[in-house]
DNA sequence: GTTAGCACTCTTAGTGTTAGAGTGCTAAAA
DNA sequence: TTTTAGCACTCTAACACTAAGAGTGCTAAC
């Protein structure tokens, strides 16, 4: 299995002209590629060989030849000459970045659609994980007879609110009670320790008014959770459909797969770190055959992380792509950083 | 122009046939559709004056007819019978909607996926116009050393809020004072009424803390500006992708456009009320043609009143969609009307 | 191990043909 | 005057056929 260095640069060349084409590459056009220092024939038997290992194959007899996923793994994971961003570009990306919100949220949401569309890809983030981060602040404060307005804060920065609609009438004891309880109880928290029982068993500390409270304890705990959980921000579907790779019903299913958030959350988060490339034939979901995953994570001095990455063809100019994401999620931590510092 | 009995029916049935096979219909289908009470020369000739008139064009000499844009505007106008719904689809509706959110926003986005679901189209939504909605509450919550969580309530119920960093550290006092001020100021105050004069105006007014909260009152006016105009919420772009009317490239200019929230907002508000349906031939958008946009509104008790409609290829089902969707902006106003009166 | 040459295969584009669907027109019938 | 039957005509869609071109695999020579 061990493959000469001519085959490894037949097969370099052969995956970066198919990326840029997407058509069958011939043994004729090779010779040019590699400037004449090997025939047509030498050439074509590198490639029966390269075929016959599994790297190329044959959309028909005569017809030339397309990479297989195994040649793309073996040109991600050590053939391919990642291609440094140019002073421009980082110039561009920077501008993109720096004009985004103070929101550590909207900061993210902002910056993957500037991914999306530097890359021309399917950009996918995930807001920093909550689980290790706590409980800053809570309010509840009266919005009307029957509601009110829940409001959390972490300490990653990330705020939450929710109306929240009691079944009888309040008044500002019933709430100042309830505002305490809440803070004596929670405050300093982290997220994942907020637990149904928890809250169940303050219904019972808060005595006659417990039961009236009842509706706001379980929207806080809906609250909790709901901050806790990553959120999966996906930006620039539509370039999809732009790419010629995609015809209608391929784009339909991945898209379809796409809308599937936790799907999508789970993928994102398998891992822990690092760059990782996904080929979608590696992967169970038929969805994903076809296209191309490419995540990686940004992360806050806090402790808390996520994922940002995109989806595209598996045809996709990966030397250019990779170290983009890369300078993406670098300076998305630096500007989080920024924010979660002097915050 | 006026059309005789014969020639409306051959229209009907010539619409209602095509919109359920997507074929040009010809004169032979039609003898059987009309029960033989016409011979399909007879229904040739009349097909042929309709033609000249502008009702039905042929896609080539030897193919049946397909209705044009001026036929399905008098289909819809006059021609076509409303299918009312029956008990049990107004049975999944309304079960749809009753398990949804007491937050009147959620309940507006859950109501619009739900109505995509039904009817197999794009469903698009606006949020309440806040305009005449006023300021119920503002709150200044201290998040940090230099940061601090702006809330807005508005009177009908809706929940904003944002995370806004200031210059310098910042204190209690500081916040209690820009509370107070915030809140004698604007309390009660219409959305539209916040300027960024009186805003500025109120910078004096704080004396020499004034300086310090202007990035406060900077956000005050941005969250009061994004809560007063209409949010556009847009579900269901995948169905498009499966109607088969839908090839890529108009799917694909259809689902642009439809991600250009302000163009999307402008279209949805331009009119008053009551229902209306755009063709997309008659819009002068391309994008638009052959698709066609049927909006209605919904209306709250305190005066604000929103858009709801779908969007879908020109060959829809009228008689069948139309219903379902007063329908959906009925039950919503209902239940936006029950959190509101007792809210 | 590499190369030139050549027969072979397969795709693509173009052409011709045919069956079928549907029309428009004309002349007769109501 | 309106409706109908009949027929010639047109256009499409499907199929088969052909020729050109691209690319391979194999063999024999270097």
């Amino acid at each position: 299995m061990e493959l000469g260095e001519r085959k490894l640069k037949i097969l370099s060349a052969i995956i970066e002209a198919y990326i840029q084409s997407g058509e069958p590459v011939g043994s004729k056009a090779l010779v040019e590629m590699l400037d004449h220092t090997a025939s047509s024939a030498t050439i074509r038997n590198d490639m029966a060989d390269l075929a016959t290992d599994g790297y190329l194959e044959q959309p028909h007899t005569s017809a030339g030849r397309i990479p297989t996923a195994k040649a793309f793994r073996l040109y991600i994971d050590s053939l391919m000459k990642r291609q440094p961003l140019t002073e421009k570009s980082r110039h561009e990306i920077e501008e993109l970045l720096s004009g985004a919100a103070s929101d550590p949220e909207r900061l993210i949401e902002e910056a993957s659609q500037a991914l999306a569309e530097v890359t021309g890809c399917a950009a996918v983030t995930t807001t920093p994980d909550q689980q290790s981060s706590s409980i800053r602040r809570i309010e509840v404060l009266r919005s009307g007879t029957r509601t009110a307005a829940l409001l959390l804060m972490t300490s990653s920065g990330m705020l939450r609110s929710r109306v929240c609609r009691f079944d009888s009438d309040i008044d500002s004891p019933l709430l100042e009670r309830l505002n305490n309880t809440l803070s004596a109880e929670f405050l300093g928290q982290p997220l994942s320790s907020v637990s149904l029982a928890q809250v169940q068993g303050l219904l019972v500390a808060l005595g006659e008014v417990g039961l009236a409270c009842a509706p706001a304890l379980t929207a806080f705990v809906e609250l909790v959770q709901e901050s806790a959980e990553a959120e999966v921000l996906l930006s620039g579907q539509l370039n999809l459909l732009r790419h010629p790779d995609y015809e209608l019903e391929r784009a339909r299913s991945l898209l379809s797969f796409l809308s599937q958030r936790e799907l999508l959350a789970n993928m994102l988060t398998a891992h822990s770190g690092g760059l990782r490339v996904v080929l979608g034939s590696e992967s169970p979901r038929p969805e994903l055959d076809g296209s191309s995953i490419i995540v990686t994570r940004y992360s806050l001095t806090g402790g808390g992380d996520g994922s940002i990455g995109i989806i595209g063809p598996l045809r996709m100019d990966y030397a250019a792509t990779i170290p983009r994401l890369e300078y993406f999620a670098q300076t998305i931590s630096r500007l989080l950083r920024q924010l979660m510092n002097d915050g």
